[in-house]
DNA sequence: GCCGTTTTCGGCCCGACTGTTTTCAGTCG
């Protein structure tokens, strides 16, 4: 079992603890140790056996046995009581909006509700108003949030969220009593998926402006509506929520309302250690002074740390890196001067090479890298040799047209087979001026035998990068078992870069890998897998990752100049 | 259950909104 199978192992004990009425300081260690155990990158097995599991926060000894038990067995003792004695329908409530632990514990131990589909059946019987607590609103809302439960999914990918919330941020911006205004949450941070949306405002007028907002078109359903917060559901199904408040509080209510959650517990804890109290309003002395900020960095200055920027707010580190005034300049979009791992229409992308060169030049890039599917991929008009060496002749002739002032660079998204070689001999490998070897078949192959294709994959010295690292596709798909530590140190060692694939829809690398392959002195390569001309702004979703993962320009591939880019191209090939 | 730059015991972030209550508990972020 690995790390992150059983984080979701450990969130689902808290919550059981929880609805059985475990004191909830207990319950929260729970989550506490999932959200650490999820950003561990290094092999469990070999931290379970050394004992240095316990140097992770929020694990401690008995944590450890749990996590041990569960990386061996896939079981542990209280886990598998837990379940006996609560039933893991319960676990499914949780997900139904206004209701949490408490109630959930009331609904069984009055009605015996265990399930969603219980749920449903007493509201529908109008059996739940009656319970000392709840009432005919509460059976209202539980019903409406199962019909919502129904009808969305729980989380979105960044497009899709960006795409949402843009005209709402627009308005917002425009309408006359906003003072300043901002984007906040899990998309400000850039997260991999995005839970609902939140936007943040400053003004004197709070009540008119969050009257006009409840208005809006797209407002289907009002969740909440006070004198500072608005909660609405919008026609696409996302919840949106909405504050606001006074120009002077607008920087720490930023800073609240970016969070993340974790971010900020260990701001307020070290405001405590400082004496001072910090909030969405403020930050005080015991004594009631206030200390002005105009900004979130004054907020972070006044707690003696560098400004962090929201890509790495996850409490994974950032404080230590701030302390020591190391907070690394993350990586820009501006920074980038090209792009590789991208479609044609000689394979399945939609347009012309030329069309994507062009793309690519309007965007002030000065090199694109291509590369179409290799010939196994037949289903997406994989390149025979034959075809690849007329490709070639075609961009020779392009870039002569171009005079040197652009330059489209050969390459493949080669196939690795199942036994771990490349689809094409390595006479044809050499003759392009960069390889991405990627999996697109044989995702069943168990996890030790995945990770040794991979590695000897990456062994090849034509093997420039690799391509989409796990093969998840988010929310749809998990990645196949693969040990990714070692194929991180195999790339290491072999001098192979890997790439970030920026869809939206993959992320992959995923953000602890990322960082943990440029610590290792991985070069990260930000590759959009454009399948379209549009589909090269995917770059910014791959740029957000990196900026996650902690990245400088410096250790990603296409920011440096055309000749830089070059020699780093030929650098593996050169050394073997 | 975890943790220690005042603590190995006694804390553990904190405020808005809602619905059900007659002053507050539960949920949410």
């Amino acid at each position: 079992m690995n790390a992150e199978q059983i984080a979701d192992i450990l969130d689902d004990m808290g919550t059981l603890l929880e609805i059985r009425g475990e004191n909830p300081f207990r319950c929260r260690a729970y989550h506490n140790a999932a959200s650490s155990l999820k950003s561990v990158t290094g092999n469990l097995a070999t931290m379970v056996a050394d004992g240095t599991l316990t140097e992770i926060p929020g694990i401690g000894a008995s944590m450890m046995t749990k996590i041990a038990q569960l990386a061996t067995s896939g079981q542990c003792t209280e886990y598998e009581a837990l379940k006996v004695e609560l039933p893991t329908g319960l676990l499914d409530l949780m997900r139904v909006p206004g209701l949490g632990a408490k109630k959930i514990k009331v609904l069984r131990d009055t009605l015996n509700i265990t399930s969603v589909a219980d749920l449903r059946k007493a509201a529908t019987e109008n059996l739940i108003a009656d319970i000392k607590g709840f009432g005919a609103k509460t059976q209202t809302k539980i019903l409406e949030g199962l019909d919502f439960l129904d009808t969305a999914g729980t989380r979105m990918l960044q497009h899709t969220a960006r795409k949402i919330v843009t005209p709402i941020l627009k308005a917002v911006s425009e309408h006359p009593d906003v003072i300043r205004s901002s984007l906040c949450g899990s998309l400000r941070r850039r997260a991999e998926t995005i839970g609902d949306l939140d936007i943040l405002v400053s003004t004197n007028h709070p009540q008119q402006f969050l009257a006009d907002m409840a208005a809006r078109p797209e407002v289907v359903q009002i969740i909440a509506h006070g004198d500072t917060k608005l909660s609405v559901r919008l026609n696409q199904g996302a919840q949106c929520d909405i504050r606001a408040v006074t120009d002077a509080q607008f920087p720490f209510a930023l800073n609240y309302f970016t969070g993340s959650k974790l971010h900020n517990i260990a701001m307020r804890k070290r405001a405590i250690a400082r004496g001072l109290k910090l909030s969405e309003y403020g930050l005080e002395s015991d004594d009631g002074t206030a200390t002005v900020c105009r900004d979130e960095a004054d907020i972070y200055k006044a707690l003696g740390l560098d400004y962090i920027p929201p890509e790495l707010r996850e409490d994974t580190g950032e404080f230590a890196l701030s302390e020591a005034g190391a907070i690394p300049k993350l990586i820009e979009t501006q920074d980038l001067t090209g792009c590789f791992h991208n479609h044609t229409d000689w394979s399945d992308g939609d347009h012309t090479l030329e069309q994507m060169a062009e793309a690519a030049m309007t965007k002030g890039w000065k090199y694109l890298g291509i590369s179409d599917h290799s010939r196994a991929a037949a289903y997406a008009g994989g390149l025979s040799i034959e075809k690849v060496q007329e490709q070639w002749a075609k961009i020779d002739k392009l870039n002569e047209s171009y005079g040197g002032k652009f330059r489209i660079y050969k390459g493949i998204e080669c196939d690795i087979l199942t036994d771990g070689s490349l689809d094409y001999p390595d006479e044809v490998l050499a003759g392009f001026d960069f390889v991405v070897a990627s999996i697109h078949s044989g995702f069943g192959l168990d996890h030790d035998a995945q990770t040794s294709r991979l590695i000897k994959a990456v062994e090849n010295r034509y093997v420039t990068m690799l391509g989409h690292p796990t093969g998840r596709l988010l929310l749809a798909r998990a990645g196949y078992p693969v040990d990714l530590d070692a194929v991180i140190s195999a790339c290491a060692r072999t001098g192979t870069m890997i790439e970030i694939n920026a869809s939206p829809y993959r992320l992959d690398l995923d953000t602890p890998h990322c960082r943990l392959a440029a610590q290792r002195g991985v070069m990260i390569s930000i590759n959009p897998d454009a399948h379209a001309i549009y589909g090269l702004d995917d770059v910014e979703y791959g740029v957000g990752l990196a900026r996650r993962a902690g990245l400088s320009a410096d250790q990603v591939l296409n920011t440096f100049d055309d000749q830089k880019v070059s020699e780093l191209l030929n650098s593996k090939r050169d050394r073997t």
